[in-house]
DNA sequence: CGTACTATTGATAGATATCAACGCTGGTGG
DNA sequence: CCACCAGCGTTGATATCTATCAATAGTACG
């Protein structure tokens, strides 16, 4: 089962015809450097990408050459779905780290979407990107720097384990803290701050880009973290993802 | 021809029959008054919500009981086309100004979606949100209060050129300075003197909830604004859309 | 006429940016 | 092998922006 597979999972149930329709998705894989372009404002690719491994991100870059984040993509999230509908890319993606990122077909695109299932679950993930978009926005436009990280780590520590990307608490986490900055709309000096800050407080420990949470229940807090908006399944399938 | 019509006519061309069918979608009606709740979060509502005149909000509360706008919703556009694939709301809906809300039941939607030209055109809608939304999140990232708030008005004149509701580089602002600032991320006060920065430019005039756009090349340029990631069609329709 | 909401102003406090510098690391070329 | 350099994390000092507090005036509305 392909990580495409398992996030959707997390939302539909598949049947094996679906399933293995799906792993048709991770035939044609790039491999990329960290750093790297993957689609450019005002492309129009001809493929839609998926990040299989590694970290990248969606940016802007405005007039002054200060880059804004918008979004991380990891392991089993889309780069481009709009591509099928809209003239080409108003933003940037490119690789945080080294990253796997399969290529599909329109083709193949089209007949996923053929299948209702699939299709739901599909529609699912973008809502949930869209979602997350306007957490985001909450996120930077009333928490301070502090909490801002702290949010931002509380999410990313379960949108991994939905693809089974953490170790118990913890997880990679290849980004730099200039990239982190750019992402919470804050300074680096500012956001390096902020990480000592959730370190003092013996919530996390960040060492060789392996992030520890020592205190999930504390960062949430601190947060104001609500998992309630990346609209996973409250079964029990995961421990993390409770209301509270 | 109804606002919505109008709207996906800015992206897809549509048949009689096609324009026949959207026709059906302002058949229910709602009034609301100013400030009233459309749908709460937590909700899971049965139908859609289609702004047909008015202004609208996306919204959440936070703890500290301080409230994130996180979209505007004007004529033309939908509430909660999500409701479809999530279990429930995570943000809430409430009006801005009075409002004439259409409601569409489930089977209309469906229907619509049945048409090809109508579903690109739909999800061309969704996908514009979505830019918006990181457009948004871009503004607050990384703009001072003056710039946000320059920004804000550059989209605002255009969406709402798009379904004809400006009067020349004029339109009717019906939201209060406090949710201005809810908007931006900024205090009330904060917000106020932010406009009055504008009006001392002469970029701007606002009486009477009529706001006037003295000087759009002025106001772009202070706000950094790029209409690109409005996907309207560059055409020659819009005379104020182009790139500039 | 009072009440609530909105816009406005001034003064002060607090948060974050900016500037400058330093150590550490890994890579790279001589 | 070593010197050099670039990127990253870190620290301190200062400047700038924005929030907060408090007060006032205008306006709509019952």
């Amino acid at each position: 089962m392909n990580i495409l597979t398992r996030k959707l999972m997390n939302f539909v149930s598949l049947s094996e015809a679906d399933r293995a329709l799906l792993d048709q998705t991770t035939r044609a894989v790039r491999e990329y450097g960290p750093g790297q372009q993957v689609i450019a404002e005002g492309d129009a690719p001809d493929h839609v990408h998926l990040v299989l491994d590694g970290f990248a991100c969606r940016y802007k870059v405005s007039d002054g050459g200060e880059r804004s984040i918008m979004a991380y993509l990891v392991p089993g999230d889309f780069c481009d779905l709009h591509v099928f509908i809209l003239k080409e890319m108003d933003h940037t993606i490119a690789t945080l780290s080294p990253c796997r990122i399969a290529e599909i077909s329109r083709s193949l695109v089209l007949q996923l979407t053929e299948r209702p299932t699939i299709a739901r679950g599909l529609w699912w993930a973008t809502l949930v990107d869209e979602a997350v978009l306007r957490e985001w926005l909450v996120n930077i436009g009333r928490r301070d720097a502090v909490e801002r990280l702290a949010h931002l780590l509380c999410e990313l520590l379960l949108r991994l384990e939905a693809v089974g990307m953490t170790f118990g608490e913890s997880f990679e986490l290849p980004i730099t803290q200039v990239e982190l900055a750019d992402t919470l709309g804050l300074s680096a000096v500012h956001l390096n701050r902020s990480m000592q800050a959730l370190r003092a407080k013996n919530l996390i420990t960040l060492n060789n880009k392996k992030l520890v949470v020592l205190d999930f229940d504390g960062l949430k807090a601190l947060g104001s973290f609500n998992p309630n908006y990346l609209h996973l399944a409250e079964d029990g399938r995961s421990r993390l993802a409770q209301a509270s």
